[in-house]
DNA sequence: CTACTTGCAAAATATTTGCGTTATT
DNA sequence: AATAACGCAAATATTTTGCAAGTAG
């Protein structure tokens, strides 16, 4: 049976309370502020179990390590190319692809993901200025 | 000036004649076969400059390590969770969706790629066969 | 009490880098 | 020749794991 420790809560907490889709090492340095022993071994672990019971879910983007959020409904993902955030979009999911591309392949599909790619709002305006 | 050497031609070569998607140590076992002396730095080196001139693309795909492809028409890709194999899809491209989010976000939207996972055909059956 | 979790440290993986040498242009 | 690229080995990440001790249920 699964346990509640203060650490594997702290761990979901952190994801919780951001947007930003931390990697593994900036989840830990951010717990350490409330639980300065934790060490990293904890932290793996943990985003691990979080995984299984389908608590969290990881992203792997392009041009970064692996990062993390808590599961959320369905939901597509934005990159900068300029500052590597990674944002939420609020895009409708596209709930018949699955169904249509099982039927076109005949593989049992289970989710699709999307990242989107190119400039944020931010830095297209940044990248502008610097033209004049 | 970009150089053209016999390993930078050996990497491209294996990847232009393969659709499995290998990981950059797979890449170096096959390289080896053909140039035993060839080292893992280069394969990394050469890897970075074949995406960053365009010829290859890095794939950051669920459970797995960084896999590699030869650049090639825009395509989704599929995951199986069981064998973990990529297979590229026929499945057409979604070419109005960078536009219609770009739209909607204000953001420049750039590329998009779609993972998909679930069970390959293969591993329907097999799995279908032990139920029984 | 039981056994799941933790902290710590060491080990295992993965990737990058410095440097003297090789080889492409 | 000039210098991009290589091989090798060492340096850096990054992630996993063994184990004795701690603690939730």
């Amino acid at each position: 049976m699964l346990r509640q420790t203060k650490q594997r809560e702290a761990i979901l907490r952190v994801l919780k309370n951001t947007r930003t889709h931390p990697t593994a090492d900036s989840i830990y340095q951010k717990v350490k502020g409330e639980l300065p022993h934790i060490s990293k071994g904890t932290v793996y672990r943990n985003l691990k179990v979080l995984q299984d019971t389908d608590q969290i879910s990881e992203l792997k983007i392009q041009g970064s390590l692996s990062r993390y959020e808590a599961k959320q409904e369905a939901h597509y993902h934005f990159r900068c190319e300029k500052c590597d955030r990674v944002i939420d979009l609020d895009e409708p999911v596209n709930q018949q692809l699955n169904d249509q591309v099982g039927r076109r392949t005949g593989f049992q599909i289970l989710y699709h993901k999307i990242e989107f790619g190119g400039l944020c709002r931010d830095c297209m305006l940044k990248w502008s200025k610097k033209q004049f």
